[in-house]
DNA sequence: GTCTATAGTCGGATAGAC
DNA sequence: GTCTATCCGACTATAGAC
């Protein structure tokens, strides 16, 4: 085992994700990032080309894994149940999961912000591309476990519960504010379970037309 | 009925919450502002005193209709029921219509990224401060609503809820992008009854321990 | 209230020595 | 690969004429 050399690009990733997490793409300069990891100014434009660059690095560094971890668990569970639909809580929990929870970090809290809004116009190509081959092995396994569902309607409730995560990996910011600090917050590890469970049963839920 | 004067302070309102919506704060600059309201450079800081207070000012004009709808509508319903619990839906639309339905406009996408990042630290206390009177009201409702929860547990599932709702006040940018343009968006209308449905099934389903 | 002009600052990116 | 120094553009904000 050698030791693990923190090099310069590495510390730059670092800072550049924590800081694009807390403030913002635009509200970061370059050089609070750089003096922050005590590293040269320079060395950004070295090392990748530009900022939007760094900020693609950051991304893909993370994403990734968890989305290689994401297709490990379905492929888990399209191994174990075979033929069979996949119960839906399962689906879920390999959806979530790997970024919810097996990830850390700051980089879920950068992710929503990515999922809503992150300007760089070059970037929401880049967040597609990798997000598009997860919707398409993930969505006709939803299908399988909900069959009573149209797409349309199956693809809005998926989106809903992203919803859901997203404001479960955003929500310490936001429960403190607005709970003003009476509520107790769970671990991530029940949170996950809660949003599970709540996903599951709205996903479940029949379909009424014309109710409202 | 005199003719509604468009004056420059409208004018710069109006592009400022597009231009904020649509690229965020920290990468709208002054002059894209006033360039496209085509007004003076200048009269920003005349009518409002710094780029900030600009913020402020375009969330203060839209947040304080929609919350005093909010009320109304929660009002009419403790109106209508008395001492009954209000029901679910009932409350739901309370609180998601005047955002998702009536507000119209840019305004709503302007507020998810409000709601999960949008940095100056100055306006998340603006932003907490408009909220709070309105969780205040809101959380005892749906706590008569749905007594077997306990308060944790039910703010969770009102977070998960908000979340649904910014997937959808945010979700055509990204339903375009990931479902590839082969899913059916429905109206406001349809999408509103379809978050009030989800949500209600998801927070009324029993609280299970410790199944994971 | 509206304009021009400019102050003063800060940002991303690069050149070139080491 | 790492540094210093610097270019150059863009930004917010303001001063002051009209």
């Amino acid at each position: 085992m050698t030791e693990p050399p923190i090099t310069t690009k590495d510390r730059i990733l670092d800072v550049a994700e924590r800081l694009f997490a807390d403030c913002g793409f635009e509200a970061t300069s370059l050089r609070t990032i750089t003096a922050e990891a005590g590293v040269n100014l320079a060395s950004v434009n070295y090392h990748f080309q530009s900022k939007e660059a760094l900020l693609h690095a950051v991304f893909e560094r993370r994403v990734n894994p968890v989305n290689r971890r994401r297709l490990e668990l379905l492929d888990a569970c399209e191994a174990e149940f075979q033929n069979e639909p996949i119960p839906l809580e399962r689906l879920l929990e390999a959806f979530f999961r790997p970024l919810v929870l097996e990830l850390g970090g700051v980089f879920p809290k950068l992710f929503v912000r990515f999922l809503y809004l992150e300007s760089p116009n070059t970037f929401r190509e880049l967040f597609a591309k990798h997000l598009r081959p997860i919707a398409r092995r993930f969505f006709p396994a939803f299908h399988r476990s909900l069959p009573g569902l149209d797409p349309s309607e199956l693809f809005m409730r998926i989106q809903f519960a992203v919803g859901g995560m997203a404001q479960l990996l955003a929500a310490k910011s936001l429960a403190e504010v607005i709970g003003e600090g009476s509520f107790t917050i769970p671990s991530h590890e029940v949170a996950l379970e809660k949003l599970i469970q709540f996903a599951a049963a709205a996903m479940r839920s029949p379909v009424s037309r014309g109710a409202l």
